[in-house]
DNA sequence: CTGAAAGCGCTAACAT
DNA sequence: ATGTTAGCGCTTTCAG
């Protein structure tokens, strides 16, 4: 079969110790030693076996990420975050996929502690007490992105969600709408909640009623998007600016109300949220809460690096500050940068 | 520390060996017996470990995935092909992310060969020697998505790129389009090159000059192309249509374009390739090449599965069929919708 | 149907 | 500076 420590080290004349000792680059060994069982690993094509090492030393550096969907935009870029730093600390990734399904995050969860994974990274939509007893079952360090748990026991990265989605709305009531849209996710879930609430709360400090019918959920996506925006359309009293909780949903608001002959931003007026690079990708491009999408996973995975070290953690609670990225969709008037935290 | 097979073993009054057999439905096992192995297993929250069971066994149930972006919608829409099979298969998926440089490519087959993967599955924009040696100094299979090694040695999942390429320029021609312009990806990987050929092909059959202003060469994304676009319109006789090779490209070619005051499709045509989401979330939509992304994603992983169970091949070269998709970014007079193979 | 025992390839004390 | 020796937790013959 494959070449083994063993070989090596009969090969070149020393221990299997010894090659063990070059391979990990401990220093304690001569450098003629070295050299020579160097050579012989080139020479016999000598490649560690990984497997061996892990059950050996209980480390794989290896973790886990589980991901809601890595064919979104903007999960995409928070695993680019991730994989930087992971790769800058010498750790791989298993990336996993979970659909936002509760039960496939638990079997993920599961599959990922056996195979004996440094450190967890979570995303996804609610952090359940399941999911907690879970985590609490396992010896390995877990960080949060994206999301939070109910007690705010686990670390994690985020943006102030409600506060963004304050802000969002803000800059629709400075320019003197009334009639704001709200087109959000599910509020079973915590980033769908917080910035329903946020929402609601600059309406009411700014004196403006709520009103059920502006409020739509989908999720935040362009087709179901689209579908949402009929609803607001055969509205008598039309809103006249839309607070979409993700870009898709706010192109798909833009095409709504172009289709029915309205434009943007004149007539209507268009914020979306997140900031992918489809936000400047459509014409006119898209104002949108911007946030740091690849800090919040580089942030993440550092934490977590913490954590596998052992090294000291002053913030378990990171909170990474968002922008409003002014583009075409909005009226030029304002020029409000709002930044928190 | 954690609880292990033997513990599981000691409090269900049974050898290891048995444990062992239950964990793995093995079904020489009293019911009775079974039962109550189960029974201590869930007491105990025993949690068998992959490690140890991979270094016993040899199998890893992994395997490595090398994409060029994961960022990219392209590859993502594959990725989640590859991954519902894996899944399907009970494999694990070990994603790294390679950014198209080959120095990290190399490495990263090392290190998931290191990590004792069951197969590998590689996409890169190009296949080299150093690439090949590498994949045969592994003792598992190793197959290839939307790309494809010099020799054709090794299996791989493709659409035929150069007939795809010649399509969609046919399809310009066929509207009476002289002047259409080029806008690829880098001649140096095998899709770049492959549809570029495809292009020169449809001209020539179609005795149309071939004209070395009408190639831009970019990345496949829309900033680049965007500034790539600007060679076109300062022409004296600027292209009336553009097959772009990525649908982001082709954005970009439409927004140069009506930037510059030129209607789409009216005064200039425009065809993109892939058939990513983004194609139908831009006004107008746009016509593409559309590649069975899922598809290939998934047809390479159910090859790989074959020969990681030493199932027999017949077809280790598999060529997926594609289809031009057509929308607003061309004139409705043709509705010509081609396959091949 | 079940148990005993020999590894899998490597790390990590502990000696020397 | 280097070698010896136990395991790490599990699978897998081989007996019985």
């Amino acid at each position: 079969m494959s070449v083994t420590i063993y070989d090596v080290a009969r090969e070149a004349g020393v221990s299997m110790a010894t090659v063990s000792r070059v391979v990990n680059g401990n220093p304690n060994v001569k450098p003629a030693t070295r050299k020579k069982v160097l050579e012989v690993i080139e020479r016999l094509g000598y490649r560690p076996n990984a497997v061996a090492r892990g059950l050996a030393s209980k480390k794989t550096t290896t973790v886990g990420v589980i991901i809601p969907d890595i064919a979104s935009a903007f999960y995409a870029e928070l695993a680019r975050g991730i994989e930087d730093i992971a790769n800058m600390y010498k750790y791989n990734i298993i990336l996993c996929n979970s659909d936002k399904q509760p039960k496939k995050e638990l079997t993920l969860i599961e599959t990922l502690l056996e195979k004996q994974v440094d450190g967890l990274l979570f995303m996804g939509p609610r952090v359940t007490d399941e999911h907690l007893d879970l985590f609490r079952s396992a010896s390995v360090p877990v960080v949060l992105a994206t999301t939070i748990d109910p007690g705010c026991q686990l670390p994690s990265v985020n943006i102030d969600q409600r506060q963004a989605a304050y802000d969002a709305t803000r800059l629709l009531l400075n320019h003197g709408h009334t009639r704001i849209a709200f087109l959000g996710g599910p509020l079973e879930e915590f980033a769908g909640l917080s910035r329903f609430q946020g929402y609601r709360q600059a309406l009411e400090d700014a004196g403006v009623p709520f009103r059920e019918e502006l409020v739509q959920i989908a999720d935040y996506r362009y087709e179901t998007a689209l579908k949402r925006m009929a609803h607001f359309l055969t509205l008598p009293e039309r809103p006249t600016a839309v607070f979409a909780t993700s870009d898709e949903m706010a192109v798909a608001a833009i095409h709504a109300y172009q289709d029915a002959g309205f434009r943007v931003p004149e007539d209507v007026e268009v914020i979306g949220f997140d900031n992918i690079r489809l936000a400047s990708m459509v014409r006119p491009t898209l104002t949108t809460v911007a946030q740091p999408m690849y800090d919040i996973g580089a942030v993440s995975m550092r934490l977590l690096t913490k954590y596998m070290h052992n090294e000291k953690v002053t913030d378990s609670l990171v909170f990474l500050p968002h922008t409003i990225e002014i583009r075409g969709s909005t009226r030029a008037e304002s020029k409000t940068a709002v930044a928190t935290r």
